[in-house]
RNA sequence: CGCGGGGUAGAGCAAUGGCAGCUCGCAAGGCUCAUAACCUUGAGGUUGUGGGUUCGAGUCCCACCCCCGCAACCA
C-alpha cells in the first residue's frame, strides 16, 4: 500500500479567464485528492498557471502592459478557483514564472544537453507579411494565409534548439508495453501508441529572445528563450522543489522502479503529457509519471465551446446563477461539482446546458439527497430519536474496514456516484416499502428501528459523498451527529 | 486511400454473438414521513443505409451516408 499520492492538474495558460472545461479538470483532481487525503494518504496535489509564451507576450503588449503585470493579474484569477470551487485545502499553486520554477527548468535543460538530446537546427519558419505573424501548417489554407489570400507566405529561416524526440520512440513504446494503465482511458492509450509508432519527430523548444523575449533563459545562450512547452511541463516537478529537495521529490514523484505521479489532463494534452513529457523525463535520466488519466470535453448544447459560437461557459457564471435562485455559495459549489462529476462521463466528452444542469439538479439533488435526507431526518425528530453509538462511531474508516470506493481506484468518477444514488434510491424505496412513518403511530419500537436503519445508511451515504461534494457531506454529518436542525440541502430551482 | 471517436426511445447514455435496457422527461395509479417530493406501472425503437456470415447480429465482415475531434513546434 503506498501512503503518498501526488496529483496534478495541466496548467491552464493565462491568456484568458477560467473555463469550465478546466473546472471539470480540477474538480476530478479534486474528488481524487480528496478521496486519497479520507484513505489517509499523505498527498500532493498540484495545480497552478503557465504564463510564458508568444500570445502572453502580445497580449500584454496589446494591453500597454509589461508581460509580468498581465501574468499576475490573471494567476489571480485562477487561483480564485481554489476558493470557488470548494477545492482541497493542501492544494500547490505553481506559477512558471516562479524563480524556482525557472530556475528548475534551466537544470532540466541542462541534464537533457548533457545527456546529447538537444541540439541546434536551422528551423523554417512560415511568415505572413500582411499579419506580421508565423503562421503554422493548420493555419493556413492551400498554403496562404486565409486573411491575406492575395499575399504569399514567406519562408524564414532562424536556428533553433531542437529535442531530440525521435529516439524516443523506443523507449515510448516500452514505457507503454510495462505499464498497461499508463494511459486511461484505453481508446487513449490506444491513440498514443499509434501515434508513437507512426514515428516521432524531432521538436524545436527555443524562440529567438529578440523576436519573443517572454520565456525562460536558456543556460549560456543569451540569443534565445525556452519554447513555452519545454519549461511549463517542468512544472509537475518544480513544484516538488526539484532538483532541490530530492527527498520530497522522491517521495511523490517516485522512482524508477516505483513511479508515483498521477496526471489528469484534457484530450487535447494527450501527446505532451504522454508522449512528450516523458521523453523529456527519459532524456533527463528522472523516473517517469505513473499514469496519465485523459478526460474529454465539454461541449455546450453540442458544440464546442468558443468565443465566435459565443457559447462558453464560465465556472463562476453557473455559481452566480445558482446562488441568484436561492442556493448559499457552498450548496451551489457542490451543485456544480455535481454535475461535473456525474452528468460529465469521465472519459468522454460531455454537454452542459443549463436546461440539462437544472433536470439533473433537481433529478437528483433536489429530488434525490436533499428529499432523501429531509423525510428520514424529519422522521426522526417526530419521535425524539436518539443517535446511538453505533451511528456515532461511523466513520470513513469503519465503511468496510477502510475508506474505499471501488470505482474511484478506476478512476470512474461518475460510476463511483452511481452508487451512491442507487443508496439513496433504494432508502426511498425501503421507506415506502417498510412505512415507518405508519408503524410510528402502531408499533413505535419497530418505527425505530427502521429508523435507526435508515439514519445509519443516510450517514454511510454522507461518508460516501465526502470527496466528491465535501460541504453537503459534512452538513449532512453534522446533522446526524448532534441531531441539530434539519437543513435543506437543496432546494428546488427552476 | 491521413488518424481517431461516434450514429440505439423526445434528450443523455448502456448492452462477453443469445428476450434491446438505464437515467431524465412524459402519462396513469399508490402513499402522506418528505423539498408538488417518494414508490409502482405504462407509453415511447425497423439500433444511420444496403448487403453478407450465423440457428441467432446493436454486437462480427464488406460497402456507403452523416456527425465530431485531431492532423504534431498554433500551449
Amino acid at each position: 500500500m503506498n501512503n503518498q499520492y501526488y496529483i496534478t492538474t495541466t496548467l491552464p495558460y493565462v491568456n484568458s479567464e477560467p473555463h469550465i472545461g478546466f473546472a471539470l479538470e480540477i474538480i476530478h483532481a479534486d474528488i481524487l485528492a480528496r478521496y486519497h487525503a479520507l484513505k489517509r494518504d499523505e498527498v500532493f496535489f498540484n495545480t497552478g498557471t503557465d504564463e510564458h509564451g508568444v500570445k502572453i507576450f502580445r497580449k500584454a503588449e496589446e494591453q500597454g502592459i509589461d508581460a509580468q503585470s498581465y501574468v499576475d493579474e490573471y494567476a489571480s484569477k485562477f487561483k480564485e478557483l481554489k476558493e470557488r470551487l470548494g477545492i482541497f485545502e493542501g492544494l500547490h499553486f505553481i506559477r512558471t514564472t516562479d524563480t524556482n520554477h525557472k530556475a528548475a527548468a534551466q537544470e532540466f535543460w541542462r541534464k537533457c544537453l548533457a545527456k546529447g538530446y538537444i541540439y541546434k537546427k536551422n528551423y523554417e519558419v512560415k511568415y505572413c507579411v500582411g499579419c506580421e505573424l508565423e503562421k503554422t501548417d493548420s493555419e493556413l489554407e492551400n498554403g496562404k494565409c486565409p486573411l491575406h489570400i492575395n499575399l504569399e507566405i514567406e519562408n524564414i529561416s532562424e536556428e533553433n534548439y531542437f529535442f531530440k524526440f525521435s529516439e524516443f520512440q523506443k523507449p515510448l513504446l516500452e514505457l507503454y508495453e510495462e505499464n498497461p494503465n499508463f494511459v486511461v482511458p484505453d481508446s487513449r492509450f490506444n491513440e498514443i501508441k499509434k501515434f508513437v509508432e507512426s514515428g516521432l519527430q524531432d521538436f524545436s523548444i527555443s524562440r529567438l529572445k529578440e523576436k519573443m523575449p517572454w520565456g525562460v533563459a536558456i543556460p549560456d545562450d543569451e540569443s534565445q528563450v525556452m519554447y513555452v512547452w519545454f519549461d511549463a511541463l517542468v512544472n509537475y516537478i518544480s513544484t516538488l522543489g526539484w532538483p532541490e529537495d530530492n527527498a520530497q521529490f522522491e517521495k511523490f514523484w517516485g522512482t524508477k522502479e516505483q513511479p508515483n505521479a498521477v496526471q489528469i489532463a484534457g484530450k487535447d494534452n494527450l501527446r505532451q503529457q504522454s508522449a512528450m513529457w516523458q521523453a523529456m523525463l527519459l532524456a533527463a535520466d528522472l523516473p517517469t509519471s505513473k499514469q496519465i488519466i485523459i478526460h474529454g470535453f465539454i461541449t455546450s448544447g453540442g458544440h464546442k465551446m468558443s468565443k465566435s459560437l459565443g457559447n462558453v461557459i464560465a465556472p463562476y457564471e453557473v455559481i452566480d446563477k445558482l446562488e441568484a435562485s436561492g442556493l448559499n455559495n457552498q450548496q451551489a459549489i457542490d451543485a456544480l461539482r455535481y454535475y461535473l462529476a456525474r452528468e460529465i462521463p469521465t472519459f468522454e466528452d460531455g454537454d452542459f446546458t443549463w436546461e440539462r444542469f437544472v433536470e439533473s439538479y433537481n433529478a437528483n439533488l433536489a429530488n434525490g439527497i436533499g428529499n432523501l435526507a429531509s423525510r428520514i431526518l424529519k422522521m426522526a425528530q417526530n419521535i425524539s430519536f436518539e443517535v446511538s453509538n453505533d451511528i456515532l462511531e461511523l466513520n470513513h474508516n469503519s465503511l468496510e474496514g477502510v475508506y474505499h470506493i471501488d470505482e474511484l481506484e478506476t478512476m470512474n468518477i461518475d460510476k463511483a456516484m452511481d452508487e451512491i444514488w442507487l443508496s439513496i434510491q433504494s432508502l426511498d424505496k425501503y421507506i415506502q416499502t417498510n412505512e415507518p412513518f405508519k408503524k410510528v403511530k402502531i408499533d413505535l419500537e419497530a418505527a425505530k428501528k427502521d429508523i435507526h436503519y435508515l439514519i445509519f445508511h443516510l450517514k454511510g451515504i454522507a461518508l460516501k459523498l465526502q470527496p466528491f461534494m465535501p460541504h453537503t457531506a459534512e452538513v449532512l454529518l453534522s446533522t446526524i451527529d448532534t441531531s441539530s436542525e434539519i437543513p435543506r440541502l437543496f432546494p428546488r430551482i427552476n
